[in-house]
DNA sequence: TCGAAAATTAAACAATAGTTCAGTTTCCGG
DNA sequence: CCGGAAACTGAACTATTGTTTAATTTTCGA
């Protein structure tokens, strides 16, 4: 009997199926972006995709489950980001570049959408994955801000403060940001959102990114 | 016939019914604290008073109302402070002390809750109330910033994006404070908080406040 | 092209939670 | 202390929405 129970790794069919879940994926954060996840129904998330919600539970067992999801794709991107960040040298540089890959993510990945930040609805085990996900990321954020000051680049805070600070700055974009609005430009805000952040760390009135 | 259609401004019986309808507030925004508006049940409030649900239609025609007088509850404050800021002068001085009651109003009157923040659930009048409030409160932020650019106390950033950090830095408050939660205290953090987004905007390393 | 598997749908189901209402208890001013 | 008004309750009602299931359509590999 030939091995028909493993076919390969990624087939025409998985490749396609998978498409689809990142298009729900997709279709949730921009429906959550309006009201929220509470206040976004499956019929929304269908919709924008022209199917209806029961097609949803062949790719998610739950509405939770698609949440988690939500949460997942804005996790894999801090992920990435802090590891990027590793071969920036300098925590002054390298708290600039996690800042402003940090605003991208916000504008362009999530699109602004506050779904990646409604917590606390998810069961006790995804919940905590989340949490432990984002707490990562602030250690590392915290890490560069440390080692900043341990440095003398950076002046003597406290860097979980700091990190508080900095963090609540760029998630607070989901707040605001609208795609396509007119107005501040996703590029221009990075920049100008680590610029401003930096020099508040900074000893030093100079450029704080040498 | 005596004036029996308009009794005294605040009678006995008006003024209790003002109190219970500040404690249901207060009951709704620690309520909100864990979960957020639309998680939050009906039956979360009244149990924290120790009555059913109920009776809240008896100071408030429907849910909604709640969620806009938790709203209402924020924005005085935010007024409040507005006007005090114009005793303060300089634009430094007073930026820091608006940083430092914002600060204190969301760690001691919204103890950390994040329901005077969920406004797509509003009805359309409500909404634009609330939208129209903190737009007020920003542009006092800006016009702050501005005007600490124009005498050159500050560099010359947009006053827009530095008061989108400031306001993310501070309102992200509400997703992290826990009242009595041990390590940061309220105080401490208003000052921090002023300090270091003081120093993104100022010119010079030296102190922010003078 | 054929047939099985995947994708989707329509409809019914279930559970939650906001709302209403009639009736009961509590409160308080005269 | 009395009587009416205010406060509150229990229960029913309703609307929304997540979930399940059986049936139908579409897709794609052999």
């Amino acid at each position: 009997m030939p091995n028909t129970i493993q076919g390969p790794l990624s087939s025409h069919r998985e490749r396609k199926r998978a498409r689809r879940r990142r298009e729900i994926i997709r279709a949730a954060l921009e429906a959550g972006r309006e009201k929220g996840y509470h206040a976004t129904t499956l019929d929304d998330i269908a919709g924008r995709l022209g199917i209806r919600k029961a097609a949803l539970y062949h790719y998610f067992p739950d509405k939770d489950a698609i949440l988690l999801a939500c949460h997942r794709e804005s996790l894999s991107e801090l992920e990435r980001i802090a590891g990027d960040s590793r071969a920036v040298e300098g925590p002054a540089r390298r708290l600039s570049f996690l800042i402003r890959e940090h605003v991208r993510i916000m504008t362009e990945t999530l699109e602004g959408s506050p779904l990646a930040f409604e917590v606390t609805v998810l069961p006790a085990a995804a919940r905590a994955e989340v949490i432990r996900g984002r707490d990562r990321f602030e250690g590392v954020l915290r890490g560069v801000v440390a080692e900043g000051i341990e440095g003398g680049e950076f002046r003597a805070v406290d860097p979980k403060v700091a990190v508080f600070a900095i963090l609540g700055a760029v998630n607070w974009i989901a707040r605001w940001y609208r795609p396509g609005g007119g107005g501040i430009q996703p590029a221009g805000l990075g920049d100008a959102f680590a610029d401003y952040l930096l020099r508040g760390l900074a000893r030093e009135s100079g450029r704080a990114r040498p």
